[in-house]
DNA sequence: CCGGTAAGTTACCAATGAGTAGGTTCGGAT
DNA sequence: ATCCGAACCTACTCATTGGTAACTTACCGG
């Protein structure tokens, strides 16, 4: 049995890259040692120098593997359906890559690097907004909204979604993935569809009888 | 002029705080070295240790004071009002927050020690929870809502403020918080009022013009 | 079988940073 | 004035860690 098997260079590293993603994400970027990460990959450490050049590389390339399966999953999740099917199904592909990364997930909640600006979330965020922007645009635009607030709207929803992963999966995932995920797009989809042309403006709870061209719609 | 002048215990243990704080938020916990805070405040290591033991003390302290202030705030904010006032109120609060103490606030979310348990937000959300679920006591039982459900639904809004309090600090600042405030409190206000009654089940997005009795179907 | 190349190793450096021992000086109270 | 405690400093120890140089060994094609 040689257990001491030698790899070859692209097993390897996908290998580093594995073993580094769940110590960086049970420590953070700092707390991590190269060391470490080598010894639990059963090699050595120039190893990932030579595979990785710096510690900050080996963290990029797990960060950008991580970030592309994520974003790839949302994408899918949105690619159709209705407005509202792909709203729910975003959260559920988010939740559903929590709990089957939790790993992954864990080094894109955990600090960055100082060097490395805010690469992690920012860049689903900015994704996002994107599509938010493009799934309520027929709504925006309808409702007189000004879509420069869609970055709001993002910022909020993918936080709410992050914020509900983290305690999801820190907690004994008490509920399924699905209910969860029911939960959470229904509060964001309300939310949205029921958001006042201003919401800036006083009283924009009940809309008052003012000249506008919205019929009280009671609800 | 002397400004080498000794301060007494209080004073550099507040003063120490304070340039520690800054330090934190800027570098994280691991990061940051207690050499950097010391000499930043004019001092030397052993004063750092004298007063607070070690890293984790003088970061704990800091933690701590960070997050009464915060649950202070907010705990003014939504102390009287109607529903509404108090839920929009919160989350001025918590923005107010993240523009008057950014550093503070920069604490709070960065990286904590694995020593000490995720102490930071947990204790907001926590809190939130009660409060969602005391504010919307009545709502849900009406609703016949199942409040077992409200950590869901905490955690969704504090992840929905924290994240765009982020953004907007990292941003520069595009809008008043008032406005941000009133954005954010509409999406999330809207959201759990027009939450269905079970969003577990097919088919929420349109309410039936049934208000009243809805058949118990199980899921 | 054998030689070259890629995989892997040992052993080190330099820097950093947490934490401490022991001495020094300031400043207020007697 | 002088005394005493609190505030403060210098100067270490010790362990860790990012990163590198130089060497060794397994494997594979010819």
């Amino acid at each position: 049995m040689k257990r001491k098997q030698r790899l070859s260079g692209p097993e390897r590293r996908a290998q580093l890259m594995e073993v580094g993603r769940s110590v960086f994400a049970s420590h953070g970027y700092e707390a991590a040692s190269i060391d470490q990460i080598a010894h639990q990959a059963g090699v050595s450490k120039p190893i990932v120098y030579e595979h990785f050049g710096a510690k900050e590389g080996l963290y990029a390339a797990i960060v950008d593997r991580e970030m592309d399966n994520l974003v790839e999953r949302i994408s899918l999740a949105i690619s159709q359906g209705s407005s509202r099917q792909r709203f729910e199904g975003a959260v559920l592909a988010f939740l559903t890559y929590t709990k089957e990364q939790p790993a992954g997930f864990a080094v894109l909640t955990r600090d960055s690097p100082s060097t490395l600006a805010r690469r992690g979330l920012t860049r689903v965020i900015d994704d996002a907004a994107e599509r938010v922007g493009e799934v309520f645009h027929i709504a925006f635009e309808r409702a007189g909204y000004d879509r420069k607030f869609a970055p709001i709207y993002a910022n909020a929803l993918v936080g709410m979604v992050t914020q509900v992963g983290i305690w999801w999966a820190a907690e004994g995932k008490p509920f399924t993935a699905e209910k969860v995920a029911k939960h959470v797009a229904a509060l964001g989809w309300m939310g949205l569809r029921h958001l006042p042309k201003d919401p800036t403006l006083p009283r924009a709870t009940r809309e008052p009888k003012k000249k506008e061209p919205r019929p009280p719609a009671g609800k």
